[in-house]
DNA sequence: TGCCTTATCTGGTCTAGACCAATTAATTTT
DNA sequence: AAAATTAATTGGTCTAGACCAGATAAGGCA
């Protein structure tokens, strides 16, 4: 016997799965009829059909965009974090149009998680950078970068929107020894929730970087909260 | 103006960052108040507690088993998921006590993803092996892995619950030369939820990996579903 | 046409319960 | 003392609403 919530969920999943496909008649525009019509459809109550959008979005079937609406889930951009290549050119090579929105700057203390991973004493403060990016419009990602300001004097305001990879080799002649990837699920709140279009609390893959270019130098210590249902990380082995 | 909710979670999180930094009085052996309790704790209703009780387990902070409570999180396991280290060895380096039950054996036709990495033609079957893992006795990973028979015929029923890798290295000569690891959040349902005392639709981290031996020839397929607070994957970069 | 106001629609949050199913504790029986 | 039954507790699910705030569409005005 199953429960109401599952079976809403399961006839939404078929229709997603056939929305997919290509039959596009279910959803506009990949939009989910509102909560309270699919409570009529299912002769049911909100709770139950909340329940059922729950966990479709935790399988990262559909995501919502706070008060706006419920929508399926585009295909996901696969990503190796420990590859160097360029966002756009990973987001063109997958048929997505990729976007970078500069959200703030500052030159501060910073927190000690950030602090600790570059190796800074008492006085040194960081260069933090905090960015949005978007897939066809849709943000998926909201990062935070945190530089050491005493390697990189003098930043290239013009250029923080493109790829930090390309500045720091081009006009600092940094160069990678290696680097540490930590992946965990977790949640979004407040700013970080607001720029996804997400509500407080709703579940993320947080990725926490950091790069080094010697063995113990670290030149770079990223935050990086993803949209879950928008990526699948690729990991080649060594 | 905070909502209830979040109010509830704040605090709760507040409880469980001095539980988990050793003032042990708040929660005896890990375990949340009961719902109820927490509604009268707050003056408030269930719903809202539910509420605030699912963001702490989207962050990872709190568990859930199944129709028994809710329990603060015990720190992750750091786990590198292209690393061919031991479970129980990594697990033991940490201070966990590690456990693992085999659910099922069978040689069957298999899905047709693990066939297609697999690279199996029509009548070539594959041995199925599904395994429950846990860590002090909680239940935190539940995986199915294919290999093809033909590849490890007779396999040593007895040595199914230890370390494959090495079952394959000693008894099928098997040199890894690369592998793909895929990771997602993903949801549990039926089999897999219930093996981990969650129910369906609960949200975790899927870890999809294809072993090969040569550049073309996979000789190994796993799904890894893994209870999302219990893990933390590491990456180095190569 | 373009701006501003307003009405409507959406999900977000919450109230105050209810019954069910699984687990666990308490009790009784053997 | 051990096994079997029963009772209590817990989360899981659901009913039938309500009001709020942000997003959007519609309409009116300059």
């Amino acid at each position: 016997m199953l429960s109401a919530n599952i079976e809403i969920r399961d006839h939404l999943a078929n229709l997603i799965a056939q929305y997919n496909a290509g039959k596009v008649e279910h959803f506009s525009a990949g939009r989910l009829p509102s909560e309270r019509e699919l409570v009529e459809q299912f002769s049911s109550t909100r709770i139950t059909v909340r329940d059922a959008l729950a966990k479709l979005e935790a399988e990262g079937l559909i995501y919502r965009s706070n008060r706006r609406g419920w929508f399926v889930a585009p295909s996901r951009l696969v990503y190796d974090p420990s590859s160097r290549v360029n966002f756009y050119l990973l987001a063109a090579q997958q048929n997505k149009t990729p976007a970078t929105q500069l959200i703030s700057q500052r030159c501060i203390k910073g927190p000690a998680e950030a602090r600790d991973a570059l190796g800074l004493v008492a006085k040194e403060k960081v260069i933090e950078l905090v960015r949005l990016r978007s897939l066809n419009g849709r943000p998926v990602l909201f990062e935070t970068i945190y530089l050491p300001e005493k390697r990189f004097p003098k930043l290239n305001k013009a250029r923080l929107e493109g790829s930090l990879t390309v500045l720091m080799e081009e006009e600092y002649a940094v160069k990678i020894s290696h680097e540490d990837n930590r992946i965990r699920v977790s949640a979004v709140y407040d700013q970080v929730a607001e720029s996804l279009s997400h509500i407080n609390g709703a579940p993320c893959l947080e990725v926490t970087r950091t790069r080094y270019e010697s063995d113990r130098q670290a030149f770079e210590y990223d935050k990086e909260f993803w949209v879950h249902s928008a990526i699948e990380l690729s990991i080649p082995s060594k």
